[in-house]
DNA sequence: ACCTGAACACCGTTCAAGT
DNA sequence: ACCTGAACACCGTTCAAGT
């Protein structure tokens, strides 16, 4: 039928991408569907095409958005002296983020790119951004150690963080942990961390 | 057409499971149909149904299978008198059965049962006998603490160790970690681990 | 008893045709 | 220029009908 062009193309996109988001909010990255969003929208299907390449190049711009949330979340834990407490803060700014709308969250992890397409620049820059935060906690930790180790050492934090948050989302980690994730991200950030400091003034 | 019986009820369902778990190891969850299976097994979709309930449940045997072969390579790493050096190879023993397949290995995690479905029982039972195998290393590490707190860390290392191997297989921690999962993995776990050690001296 | 294949209700994506 | 909707090539699952 043509144009109708009740919404600018601006106000169209916000519509597609808050719809989508609705719809993985609710059903997780499963209930996600191009007709779906269409139907929620009052547009056809072609339509979203017009918009982004497809349902990866729009589920990744979601995700780009949960990152620069994340990151602003990190930024407003307040400076303390001690790191060993910082690190713990950012942990459950961590936590308190990512399990508003967990499936959301999920959908950075249950979302994969076809074969052999790469996550593209602008979201491995995101990445680094909130990979930065966690080496600045990181890194007082281990005043001996090179950059290259400060980063490795904060890749295995922030894994090992995301490892226990999405096994208790999936509920693969349920049973005997009801208490929820918290205690045990500040045992992990606890324990590795101060196994981090022990070795540093081992190694020195 | 009719029966065509040119295999036993067991033949037809190894038949099923191993196409399935070729075709995942191949394509990964996504690379999954059932007409794609029917296909490949010169049977018709429908059969699938008579010996399975749907998907899901086929999906879930695999995992099972998986599990199960987690735990007998777990077995096999050799007792030694260093819990530290133990725990390490239990890391390696890990990091090669899950690596020899990744995408076989991620299905563990890709893979969401719907809405409100719980995994079964026997799953959680296989689960819990790999998290035994897990507890009996950090055991050793934290001779004044209670079970509980001793199941809490077990999770918790589990959870770390997941959380590095999935992400590096989703290529989410590549760009800095291009020399693979294997040294993050000991990382995690003698960091952790002394730190679990230490508080454990700290506290008594 | 076992298996088929059509049927139902869905997908993502493309693109000629309409305004 | 923008949007539609039919078309194509797929899904999971069910079940009457065949042997």
């Amino acid at each position: 039928m043509g144009r109708r062009s009740s919404h600018t193309p601006e106000e169209l996109r916000e519509l597609i991408l808050d719809a989508s988001t609705d719809l993985i909010s609710e059903c997780g990255l499963g209930g996600l569907s191009a007709r779906e969003i269409a139907r929620r929208i009052n547009y056809s299907p072609g339509t979203l095409y017009n918009v982004f390449e497809n349902l990866d190049d729009l589920v990744l711009t979601i995700e780009g958005r949960l990152i620069d949330g994340l990151a602003s979340e990190l930024d407003r834990v307040p400076e303390q002296g001690d790191p060993m407490r910082q690190a713990r803060a950012m942990g459950r700014a961590y936590l308190s983020y990512t399990s508003k709308q967990p499936k959301l969250w999920n959908l950075l992890f249950e979302h994969h790119l076809p074969a052999g397409r790469d996550v593209p620049v602008w979201y491995q820059q995101k990445l680094d951004a909130v990979m930065q935060r966690v080496e600045a906690v990181v890194a007082p930790m281990m005043p001996q150690s090179s950059p290259e180790d400060i980063t490795q050492s904060a890749h295995v934090l922030w894994a090992g963080v995301h490892g226990i948050t999405s096994l208790a989302t999936a509920d693969k980690l349920a049973v005997v942990t009801s208490n929820g994730a918290g205690p045990l991200v500040d045992l992990l950030i606890s324990a590795y961390l101060a196994g981090l400091k022990q070795a540093g003034k081992a190694g020195s």
